[in-house]
DNA sequence: ACGAGTCATGAGAACGATTCTCAGGCTTGG
DNA sequence: CCAAGCCTGAGAATCGTTCTCATGACTCGT
């Protein structure tokens, strides 16, 4: 009945990169981080895993500004949103007790169904903040 | 002082295209409409215009969930949302009055400066679900 | 109206991210 | 240990977007 997914050491090695940061990472950065560490794994399983971890809501997604996806394994399970550093991908998660309803309530009140939303916050954290200035 | 922008038919027609619709659509859909429209418009311009329209902040830009930007020019100028059709690109013009502050304090209190924030609502408007279902 | 100085245009190449292909490898179930 | 089939990876293929550069078109001063 459900999706058969194998233990491989490519899998186990993808979502072990993810679990050793906090922070937002593209499926690129990850390739690397994992060939310099030493456990290679092909660009295109990176992919692979990382959009099947996606769909199973084990990893979240978020595209920076300009399109590219990055992906972070978040703690908390249930539905939030981050404040993400533009510049070291360092995340906090978040949510917003207010905008969930005042989102489901407005999109309703304009006929549309199937609602979803996208509220993320960017910034630069303070680490970041205090090496660029000294 | 000021930058300089030419009047060129291009610039025109692009900007015609956009006034001629509320709905949110890609450079691509600009630059086919264009073409069938009879004002043909090469494609890197119609990239440029909408790049430069952009920057002036006379046309809204989001991305779709895969990363594709799509172009709007919104009737209200001050600073808003949108709650866009995921099928037609239909979108209305909405604020979050809460959402504003929120956002600013919650970064704040994390010590994150240079703060921004993204709020779209996605859903299927009304008329695209009734043509779906019947 | 004329011409110089420049910015704008567009066809095609180049790019960067992501996906696809497919032959060979590894997991799993028995 | 074996068969059946998912999984992998290198490279090709896509896709959206940007860059290149020779040619065209605004603008302004005359
Ligand atoms: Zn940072
Ligand atoms: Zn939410
Ligand atoms: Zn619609
Ligand atoms: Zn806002």
């Amino acid at each position: 009945m459900t999706q058969q997914l194998r233990m491989t050491k490519q899998r186990a090695a993808v979502a072990g990169a993810l679990d050793a940061t906090d922070e937002f990472r593209s499926a690129q950065q990850l390739h690397e981080l994992l060939r310099d560490r030493g456990d290679a794994v092909g660009l295109a399983t990176v992919y692979r895993t990382l959009q099947s971890l996606a769909a199973g809501g084990e990893v979240d997604v978020l595209r920076t500004e300009d399109g590219e996806a990055l992906y972070r394994r978040c703690v908390r399970d249930e539905h939030h949103h981050h404040l993400v550093c533009r510049s070291c991908g360092t995340a906090v998660e978040i949510d917003g007790p207010t905008v969930e309803s005042w989102a489901a309530r407005v999109a309703a009140a304009q006929g549309f169904s199937d609602i979803e939303h996208t509220v993320e916050l960017w910034g630069t954290c303070a680490a970041c903040r205090a090496a660029r200035e000294g």
